[in-house]
DNA sequence: ATGTATTGTCGTAAATTTACTACATAAGTA
DNA sequence: TACTTATGTAGTAAATTTACGACAATACAT
């Protein structure tokens, strides 16, 4: 059962009504708040919780690495990803990367409802969309949209440079060799086939 | 006085948020919501508000063509926008053209509520760092764009630059030498008080 | 099950970009 | 007008990024 749970997103706003809802659903759990990565993992640090909603595009850290950390302070947590990315793209990654389920903000009120109330329960969500498109997700991603071509890792890094980050930044945040950064970039450059950053804004731009 | 209130976000749990914390502050005024700009002006034109809270990047429409039917529906009332665009560079955009303020969705809760309250009363606010680049704004140049601010010469780099080149084809398209070209750059970045290639697209962007 | 393609990761050398510094000229201001 | 600031332009050294080449570990297809 869900006793503690830890709520992290770098916009008050989403703090708040996300703390509101959870408490109205379920009055007697603790929930607290983080605004990015660094404060989740060290809060995480001092008392585990029991589930982790997170906002995969925070400040301070990354998704993978704090999913790493956080299993390690506690393996049974949960986390429940909470995004404005597309979920029909996004959501399967995150679980295949362990999420425990993907939830988009665009929900309702109600379907968030639906959404806890579920994981509250047996720990496990996602969207009926994206369970449809799962259904041929593995035969039909020989083509799709661009961003299918390309690896969690190569994704997450594209989403750097696209805001902005160097590469040596970039290489300092996940702990990897700036070479290794740069041999990212050069094979998501090659797999969309284009030769500038502008260039890299609009493909993700337009995926999402 | 402020009596009933329209928030609108595409994010259910932002709308759901900002709803449970308006009625917290102002239990008696009424909350309604809205999704996407046309169901705004459909509610809109049904009945006016007093005032409208608009994340700026909704679907179906655009802030300027729903600040005119807005205002032709009922033209005192107030629109601010709640978005999570970065303030210092969007803020002022916004209210010069016809916003009555400005919040970011980073803010913490209390900093919200203080803007809320701020907003049921006199109807206007921005945070104090707009402000204060606001009064650097209108002292430097006397009104205008951020682009202002750019020597032709440095419009027509910035421009290149945004397109995808580098210095090196710069300088060659130019006939400068690549440390010219770099100076310019510098410069374009100083002026704008932004740090990489996406940031300068964002500013161009804006000032289309 | 086995060979092929993909992914994650580095090292090194070469190419490019940045940070400063400089300076002459054009502009703007008191 | 004299003074200050902005603009166009480089040079050099240091920092960053790119190009390639490698290689182990997966993943995938036959």
């Amino acid at each position: 059962m869900v006793e503690k749970i830890l709520v992290a997103d770098d916009h008050g706003i989403v703090r708040y009504g996300l703390m509101m809802m959870i408490r109205k659903i379920r009055p007697d759990v603790l929930v607290e708040e983080a605004q990015d990565y660094s404060i989740v993992l060290e809060m995480a640090k001092k008392t585990p919780y029991d589930l982790y909603i997170l906002d995969v595009s925070m400040p301070n850290g990354s998704f993978l690495n704090a999913y790493t950390l956080l299993k390690k302070y506690s393996p049974q947590c949960k986390i429940l990803i909470f995004s404005s990315l597309d979920e029909e793209i996004y959501a399967m990654r995150y679980i295949e990367s362990g999420a425990d389920g993907f939830l988009n903000k665009l929900a309702s009120e109600q379907e968030m409802q639906n959404a806890l109330e579920k994981i509250f329960n047996n720990g496990k969500y996602v969207s009926d969309a994206v369970k449809d498109s799962l259904v041929f997700y593995k035969k039909s991603k020989s083509k799709g949209r661009q961003l299918d071509q390309l690896s969690n890792r190569e994704i997450a890094i594209a989403n750097m440079l696209v805001s902005g980050k160097s590469l040596k930044e970039i290489s300092q945040e996940l702990h990897l060799h700036v070479s290794t950064v740069s041999t990212y970039k050069t094979r998501i450059f090659e797999k969309l086939q284009i030769q500038s950053l502008p260039d890299l804004i609009k493909v993700l731009d337009l995926n999402n």
